[in-house]
DNA sequence: AGCAATAACCAAAACGTTTTGGAAAGCTAG
DNA sequence: CTAGCTTTCCAAAACGTTTTGGTTATTGCT
């Protein structure tokens, strides 16, 4: 029975479809008894509330906006995006919130899509599933003062930001310095689009893994290419072709990584023989793919829940500060990377 | 400026807030003079409708729900999923439509989110990206009169549920038939879930190109698994480890198929030199891993964006039909199918 | 000039809730 | 028995739109 509204159940049990609202609030003010009467003329008439009717009331919608970037990097067919909605949608569910996806194939889409979601109060506050230089979406929201998280670390005013992110230039550099501590001189680097903050953090944490260790942080050893296919394999043949080519590979994402190991066999390279190889994020493939990737688990799931709850607790109470969560991370060690062969030493 | 109200614009304009409405629907009965008068104080005073009370007034939200399962199948760290959903986000966002994102870890937790959304008109209508047998929100939803459709094929009353779908049975027959072309004769089958419709579709399809060969349709020759790890690489080796192990492997999903590809290296078989293997889905991997898959394109983008248009049709008039949209799919000749070795056959 | 028809607008009701400000009824204490 | 409190409920306003049913100018026709 659909379109039964508060007032004919407050009809059917004989009171004010004020009490029908406080029935449902739970309100203190209504005695036992007419709570009882008045649920069962709920329950009895397939009572369900309006969510519209009730936000207008409220001035809120209980729900939050999740934009998520496409195709600008086509690697978002990145398994990381089911997995950070996962823990998104968990606590979302949870402290019942709804959630309003907005995505877009250009960054004018994306931006238009916030405004119309801040505009017209569709949504109480927002996350964004990514982060990039200068970013006019996140100049809005902070100029509206709208309720907003992101994932990953901002590229400015870091401060005012809430924000949910790994440390990622010290995984950067951790992950780094295993593939010293195995024996490697020659590290390249690989990563994706030079406008995302994730991979600038973990170039850094690269970096300074080299510059502790008294290796050269060279230019020829790195690689941007926003997807795998053709430029990517050019880069790839390129940087291998140089005098010194590079015995172990930062790669900024797992499936990069694969695409790269299927490169380098194509070369010649053997994966972890001739070339060891380490990445980010340990997404459900990089356990199966061959070899099994030594990645840096960084709890996508995680990133996802505690974003979402920072959202909701800042929604609910707009006087919470800005706050700054760090997800820890952990290495997977597989067999992607190993002790640099005495073959090439000698 | 936040909270500009239609009767504010209104005043400003000097004239009444049913007028500002009508200027906004465009409606003829107001004057182009009037009109600019009106969008120009709306601009001034950077007027945006309030959605929720739009959608009060309209009995309508200008949005649908979209229900993704998750960990039932943890294979559903699936690129399919941000695919199908850039479709449907596309039509989406070009009619102006919104997406309310449901997910469940279990049917209970994605049957309270369905109810959710029906019963306190959230949404218009519903898109199920999942089809399996005997599901209790199918039911709930044909019971509601509700405007839904599903990405796959219903596992029942098929005629009165539109839904947009590849023809999985002959895609299975195809592929399967090009492995028999390729001079194989022991072919077997790995898919996931037995509840999901299109496991058993595309098996189906297996069975009949076997058949139709005069080949066998053998019971040892099948594996389904949930998932790639602990328990599907025993399957895996127990299937090559009877008297006429497969020699070919239609496998339901390209990211199994990465992971079958590796467990058989690991038992000392080689793609394509030993096993032939073709999958479904072409997800981007499929073309940068080593080999490259032969698989079906299944044109996931294009299942999303249809779906979308046909709920959005249904919505707008509740009379259409149910329809039955079959994408075409399309071969992707790649490495990892080639002809049954001379090897095998002496 | 006078009447009907049309164009342009407005006032008020409706959508289904929540919330505010009381009012009636029941109790306690003097 | 009455003044003052509680308790329990209700009527009405509010949320920001759309839509219905008019009302007033304006025009067209004779």
């Amino acid at each position: 029975m659909l379109g039964v509204t508060i007032k004919q159940v407050a009809k059917a049990a004989g009171v004010a479809p004020s009490t029908v609202s406080r029935v449902i609030a739970d309100h203190p003010r209504i005695s036992t008894a007419t709570k009882k009467r008045v649920k069962k003329a709920m329950k009895e008439m397939g009572y369900h509330p309006n969510a519209n009717a009730r936000n207008l009331a409220n001035r809120s919608t209980q729900s939050i906006g999740v934009v998520m970037p496409t195709s600008a990097d086509k690697a978002l067919q990145n398994p990381f995006f089911p997995e950070v909605l996962r823990g998104i949608s968990a606590v979302a569910h949870h402290l019942d919130y709804s959630l309003l996806l907005s995505t877009g194939e250009t960054d004018e889409e994306m931006q238009e899509g916030v405004e119309r979601m801040v505009y017209s109060n569709r949504v109480d506050g927002i996350i964004l599933l990514y982060s990039q230089i200068d970013d006019p979406v996140v100049n809005f929201l902070l100029e509206q003062d709208f309720p907003f998280v992101v994932v990953g670390k901002p590229s400015e005013r870091v401060d005012e930001i809430t924000h949910v992110d790994n440390d990622n230039v010290r995984a950067g550099k951790d992950i780094t310095s295993h593939l010293i501590n195995l024996g490697h001189e020659n590290i390249g680097f690989i990563g994706g689009s030079q406008d995302r903050i994730v991979t600038i953090d973990r170039m850094r944490g690269y970096e300074l893994a080299l510059k502790e260790a008294g290796l050269p942080f060279l230019k020829d050893y790195r690689i941007h290419t926003e997807f795998l296919k053709s430029g990517g394999r050019q880069a790839v043949h390129e940087l291998f072709s140089i005098p010194d080519p590079p015995t172990g590979l930062v790669i900024a994402d797992d499936l990069m990584s694969i695409g790269v190991v299927n490169m380098l066999e194509e070369f010649g390279k053997r994966v972890p023989q001739d070339v060891s190889i380490v990445s980010f994020n340990n997404v459900y493939l990089s356990e199966v793919t061959r070899p099994p990737l030594t990645t840096v688990d960084i709890h996508i799931y995680q990133l996802g829940s505690q974003a979402a709850k920072c959202l909701i607790e800042k929604v609910k109470d707009r006087s919470e500060p800005a706050k700054r969560i760090i997800i820890p991370y952990e290495i997977k060690h597989r067999a992607s990377a190993t002790e640099k062969e005495a073959s090439s030493k000698v």
